[in-house]
DNA sequence: ATCTTTGCAAACTTTTTGCACCAAT
DNA sequence: ATTGGTGCAAAAAGTTTGCAAAGAT
């Protein structure tokens, strides 16, 4: 715990201070979000997740607050969130930018890093000039469950 | 409307034979839900738009009815369904498949025929061994609204 | 006659909102 | 002292479900 806390808390002092100098609050709801999200790396946390990690230090902290909680840091472009499924979805550090692929046979999630999917978004940009951010996954079906029917 | 609807109508009828051969009933609010997404062509309608036009002559069809329809269609490959935005899914015969590109600054929707799509999702393919079902809208800035902040 | 499908109402899930109170600046 | 943030409860929005009645085969 103390290895990997000591690495997500540098991060975390980033983001409070990014936080703060945005003239944003600094709040107990804020910080202990922001300490959920750089612990998760790269797992796929929802609303409801993220509220469970934040109240097993603070449980008056409520559902309601870790959704306008994201918002603001979304607006200002600390966090983001992608739809893996159909109802749900998860929130993420903003520069871990990536895309899902969602098998939908045995629901695996593939992460395609940045820079391979750079080069399919790449393709969409010159025929189209559309640029695409990840933000929902893609579904299909992983090589353990077939291509097709 | 004739012309139209009498392409229409061919469709619609191979779709119910299609229906009928699978053991499937054929009911009037099927055959007004197929006849909807017939005449939909390449719209993009929800549940709700559906319900609409299939109670603009059959009042009685309720909206959970449509669900119902949708998913044993859905179940037998004749409907598919794509989330285009956070709430609602829309729904399109199954071999209109085709990616969605959604402009999260004007909404606009931009369809990736299905050859286009077909070279993007080879790469996905050859990289990943995953074979990529357009099911998620793609999100991004359209060549109007420019590429990024 | 059988067994699927429907209509309705109510539940569910995820997210949003109104409002009074609290706390960070 | 301000004013942005929070807790709570209640509302939205979209979809699903239980059940008895209706309809397709």
């Amino acid at each position: 715990m103390t290895a990997a806390a000591g690495a997500g808390e540098e991060r975390l002092a980033g983001l409070i201070a990014e936080l703060r100098s945005r003239g944003a609050r600094v709040t107990t709801a804020r910080r202990s979000l922001l300490g959920a999200l750089a612990e998760a790396e790269d797992h796929h946390l929802t609303a409801a997740d993220l509220t469970a990690t934040v109240q097993r230090a603070h449980p008056e902290v409520h559902l309601s607050t870790i959704y306008r909680s994201l918002e603001s840091l979304e607006e200002l472009g600390i966090v983001d969130h992608v739809h893996l499924g159909h109802g749900r979805a998860v929130y993420h550090l903003a520069d871990e930018a990536h895309q899902h692929l969602v098998c939908e046979v045995c629901g695996a999630v593939i992460e395609v890093p940045r820079e391979t999917f750079a080069q399919l978004a790449d393709s969409v940009r010159r025929a189209y000039g559309f640029s695409v951010r990840p933000h929902f996954a893609v579904v299909g079906r992983c090589a353990a469950c077939g291509a097709g029917d």
